[in-house]
DNA sequence: TACATACAC
DNA sequence: CATGGTGTATGTA
């Protein structure tokens, strides 16, 4: 099935690099004004649309979007941002001008660092990943089990929002996270229509797992990373069944997905292998729908150099902007301004991007999850009656979540967005951890309370409020004592609170009991790794819970139910990679003495365009048994406080004599002005 | 700490 | 009639 030539010849049949969003799609509109182009994220040079296509899409939109509260507030938003632009240039500028000793050492540093990288890029050689990205997934599983859709325009979502639109809607412009009512503007102007299916979350997980089944061949470990996209890590699978070669990741990304189209009977999956994370999820990308691409070590650097930066999870639309008005564009381009960036960006940023344009993996450290949060949008009213209804449903609802997850907060954070699309956000800590109702309700009205007040004066009404939204953060875990019931408070057996439940009491009562405060946990080999790992995705959570997990230790990896599935938009299609023939050159060091601002480091590693499969096939190199394992160290998991949570609880009840958790909220004066009190 | 932005999905 | 919701990271004051 599918396109196995795509896949050996990943460099062949692609367009050249497309001009840039002005000159290739001229905005025929609004020329007088700024130009608010790039605004229109909607369209791309993907699923066969051609450039008039194109361009009348666009002109749909813009003629949909220009005069509505949203856009305006978008371009709002651009014209802030030219300003950063400008004030960073300004900075190169002072830059440019400056002592020729001081731009010398900037260089040699960077050098420096771009050295260290191109050597933990060679440590890191060996390991092989594969990233599996079902197509089109929602609209996929409502089609196949309803074919007469098949030959229409489909979108799953609705009038209000689009999550994700089949080939023969995007070939009308219609795209993932697009408003509805635009998607079917878009059709209906070419005598389509466009057909709205209402999700349905419970097929979707029920396919999911059958996926996730048949990928736990190839790598027990793997990591879902939401509903239709999974990482494996194939260095151990490779080996092990002597397909470590070219032809044998070839054939195992095929094999994966025959397997994942007969397992789910018919759906089909995009899916890239390559040395890393990222460029695997990249490469998976690269061929879609019901494609694959593999990346070889050798060819890995001049995949990279050529893509653009757009491609480059992490950047974004933003991003894009700002590097391009470096005039940076390509991956190559971020190593070869490596000074530039390290002058215009943050030091993260900075080591951010030149890691991303070498193609390493961030490290990817994933947290314990960090807060809980509710918001919902409505008709924009002043109605303060029903605006504070909205709130108290908002912190029921994220009660009900924290009880679920045995976590309490100790800190909320109100938000608020206009009819004109403006968002405030309003902290307000508590006096301690909760996961009642009424006590995040109270800290929630009086937030609010606070936003009125500075916000609407004697002469002028507060404005129309659009969208309410809660936060809970600073996280403890809850385990024993008593529920809201009286009832004993147990984690479930499968979820990290159980985890921990177990872990406490193996450390147990010896010692440090008086300890109260963080405590942390040893994780001391693969398998404590691996429990972990499988937490949330046991079938042994709670009724109800709709969030399948836990994000213990998932590295970069958001696994929420999620919503905007499959999002491909305004990405320019990647233009072929120029491969190169020889493995990663070691980092050059032609000196030149004078500062320049082009640093030419690494050297470039351009070459033939012959395509990946037509190199000479080279054995990947044999390593020792290192590369494969993932997590070889320990890992340490920082728990805020559950002891403090528990004596606290404690110390709590004997204070207020009474049942659990359970407090009336307090309107009453907040410590500290600000603070909330309960209690 | 508080707030705003950017990003992913 | 009309542009979502959940979560993380980061920069700045």
């Amino acid at each position: 099935m599918a396109k196995e030539g795509a896949a050996e010849q990943p460099t062949s049949s692609r367009q050249p690099p497309s001009s840039t969003a002005a000159a290739d799609g001229g905005p025929l509109y609004g020329q007088a004004e700024k130009d608010y182009h790039h605004l229109f994220n909607f369209t791309n040079n993907k699923a066969g649309m051609d450039k008039v296509d194109r361009e009348k899409a666009n002109q749909t939109i813009y003629e949909m979007s220009k005069n509505s509260s949203y856009f305006k507030n978008e371009q709002r938003k651009d014209d802030n941002r030219k300003e950063d632009i400008d004030r960073m240039k300004a900075h190169l500028e002072a830059y440019r001008n400056s002592q020729p000793e001081m731009r010398l050492k900037a260089e040699q540093s960077v050098r420096g660092v771009l050295q260290r990288l191109e050597k933990e890029r060679e440590s890191k050689r060996g390991s092989w990943w594969c990233h599996v990205d079902m197509d089109m997934f929602y609209c996929a599983v409502e089609i196949r089990d309803d074919p007469s859709l098949k030959d229409k325009p489909v979108a799953v979502g609705g009038p209000g929002m689009i999550c994700t639109a089949n080939y023969v809607a995007r070939r009308y412009g219609v795209r993932a996270a697009m408003p509805g009512f635009i998607g079917k503007k878009l059709c209906a102007d070419q005598g389509a229509e466009l057909v709205f299916v209402g999700g349905n979350m419970q097929k979707y997980q029920a396919e999911s797992m059958t996926v996730r089944r048949v990928l736990s061949e190839f790598d027990p470990h793997l990591k879902m990373g939401s509903l239709d996209e999974a990482f494996l890590n194939l260095t151990d699978y490779l080996k092990e069944n002597d397909l470590d070669s070219h032809e044998g990741r070839v054939k195992v990304a095929t094999e994966i997905r025959e397997k994942i189209t007969e397992a789910t009977r018919g759906l089909t999956a995009s899916a890239g292998i390559a040395p890393g994370r990222m460029m695997a999820k990249i490469a998976s990308d690269f061929n879609k729908p019901n494609g694959q691409t593999i990346i070889e070590e050798r060819d890995a650097a001049g995949f990279m150099d050529s893509l653009s930066v757009r491609k480059i999870p992490g950047v974004g639309k933003v991003g894009e902007h700002k590097l391009e008005a470096l005039n940076i564009k390509t991956c190559r381009d971020i190593l070869d301004n490596a000074v530039l960036i390290t002058q215009a960006c943050s030091d993260k940023s900075t080591q951010f991007l030149l890691r991303a344009a070498m193609g390493i993996d961030g490290e990817g450290r994933a947290s314990e999850r960090k807060s809980f949060s509710c918001e919902r949008t409505f008709r924009a009213t002043q109605d303060r009656k029903f605006l504070e209804e909205k709130l108290r449903d908002i912190a029921e609802s994220l009660a009900e979540d924290l009880k679920s997850h045995f976590m309490r907060s100790r800190h909320i954070t109100l938000k608020v967005k206009t009819a004109d699309f403006k968002v405030k956000q309003l902290a307000m800590p508590l006096s301690r951890s909760t996961d009642e109702a009424d006590d995040i309700d109270a800290g929630a009205q009086r937030a609010f309370s606070k936003y009125i007040d500075t916000h609407g004066d004697d002469t002028k009404a507060p404005p129309a409020i659009r969208l309410l939204g809660i936060k809970c953060a600073n996280l403890t875990h809850v385990f024993g004592g008593t529920g809201p019931d009286g009832e004993e408070r147990e984690a479930p057996k499968g979820t990290i609170d159980y985890f921990l439940q177990q872990q406490q009491k193996q450390k147990g009562g010896k010692g440090k009991a008086s300890e109260v405060g963080d405590i942390s946990i040893e994780i001391e080999d693969d398998e404590q790794m691996d429990q972990i790992d499988q937490m949330g995705d046991n079938a042994d959570a709670p009724a109800g819970d709709d969030h399948p997990g836990n994000q213990l230790l998932l590295p970069d990896i958001i696994d929420l139910e999620e919503w905007e599935e499959d999002v491909d938009v305004n990405h320019p299609q990647p233009q072929p990679p120029s491969c190169s023939s020889s493995p990663c050159q070691p980092a050059p060091s032609s000196a030149s003495l004078q500062p320049s601002l082009p640093l030419p480091l690494p050297q470039k590693r351009q070459l033939p365009q012959s395509s990946a499969a037509a190199q000479p096939k080279q054995p990947a190199p044999k390593r020792g048994k290192k590369g494969g394992k993932r997590n070889q160290d320990a890992a340490t998991v920082c728990v805020s406080g559950p002891m403090d949570a528990l004596l606290k609880r404690m110390a709590d009840r004997k204070a207020a004599g009474g049942g659990g958790g359970g407090s009336s909220a307090a309107g009453g004066g907040g410590v500290d002005g600000e603070c909330i009190e309960l209690d």
